[in-house]
DNA sequence: ACCTGAACACCGTTCAAGT
DNA sequence: ACCTGAACACCGTTCAAGT
């Protein structure tokens, strides 16, 4: 019977985000996120255009916890770390971890986020141009990398599927789990992978 | 009125696929996928433990124009080329275009696929471990690049607005929209990035 | 003019009742 | 034993009715 005498677009997403975290993606729901706030479903409207607007704000607050790039380390340095720290801020909503693989979040946080990504590219010696595409191909290899993790973490086996039938290719003893699926060790390797791309092309020109 | 003597699963997820195709993804319900077979909805549930394992079988079914690597091609092209068969098939079949970039499809087809795969990476010279590694890494890549154009060419104007403001980063002219989300060229150009991690990566050894 | 909540048009899935 | 379809427990969103 909570009365919130403010209902805000920020008040929304953060309540949206607790109640992702307390219960799940699944109960994420209009209905349940205006029992949260203690206000009627409709009321969510006047602040969202629909249901998808709210879930984007929310996966945008989510990552207000990774830090800016510091400018100190080398850049490639930088782009590995901002991935992995989106990928852990993202994770540690779990409720809404499905959302911020699925769609870029482009808000305050997300922005600042770009800006220094782009920063590290640019420093890298890539033109604008290629810096745009670069800063694409990994924001795509964020959101993929996040999608294996949330599928991997929850009860769907289908990843690890991949990692069987793939396995199951070669007749060399594979080396324990390390290439689980999902895996913050897996995730790693293919943000390195990327990197190591970039730099070769970096490289490629005077 | 259509009588469907024979409700196999292959049957079941040919007429979702065909369904899908004509109406949008958001037709192949349950319900709908029945009527189009003139069953009962429940009559599904006979074949698939349930609608996602049904989605699953309709998007490995998408895959099956895919062609097998050619041997005789350097392993990188046959990287890059599969990558692009892939996005082509799933793109020929926009109702289920977003359920293959969601999930690994494991089917006959993926499974497959993922042979030829492994094998040009293991003839790029990665042990069986790395192999993994960097076939997920494929995986990854491929389906997030699919998500992205999928996204960019519905309506969702989300990915657009990643350009934009990351363009907005430069004050050089951005040439043309060469770095149009989810276009076959930025596509292209990030599964590059990524054969040239790995090719960087094959050759740091002896 | 603003806000509410009843109602619409659906879902996936369960399960009791029929054959 | 098998199959059906009514019913359950929800959705996101529209819109007419109230203040």
């Amino acid at each position: 019977m909570a009365r919130t005498p403010f209902l805000t677009p920020s008040a929304i997403a953060a309540a949206a985000l607790r109640l992702g975290d307390r219960e799940g993606a699944d109960a994420m729901t209009m209905r349940r996120i205006a029992a949260e706030l203690g206000c009627d479903p409709m009321a969510l409207y006047r602040h969202f255009a629909d249901r998808t607007a709210l879930l984007d704000a929310v996966a945008d607050l989510a990552l207000a916890t990774v830090p800016a790039p510091d400018p100190q380390q080398p850049w490639d340095e930088r782009l590995r770390r901002v991935a992995d720290d989106i990928r852990s801020a993202a994770l540690a909503h779990p409720g809404i971890a499905f959302h911020v693989a699925a769609r870029p979040p482009l808000g305050e946080q997300g922005q600042r986020i770009a800006a220094g990504v782009f920063a590290a590219l640019a420093e890298a010696g890539l033109t604008p141009g290629e810096a745009i595409r670069a800063a694409q191909a990994l924001v795509a290899t964020i959101a993929a990398g996040l999608a294996m993790a949330v599928r991997a973490g929850t009860r769907d086996e289908r990843w690890h599927q991949v990692s069987d039938v793939l396995g199951g290719l070669t007749s060399a003893p594979t080396e324990g789990d390390l290439h689980t699926v999902g895996s913050e060790e897996q995730f790693g390797y293919t943000v390195r992978l990327l990197v190591a791309g970039i730099m070769a092309e970096a490289e490629s020109r005077p």
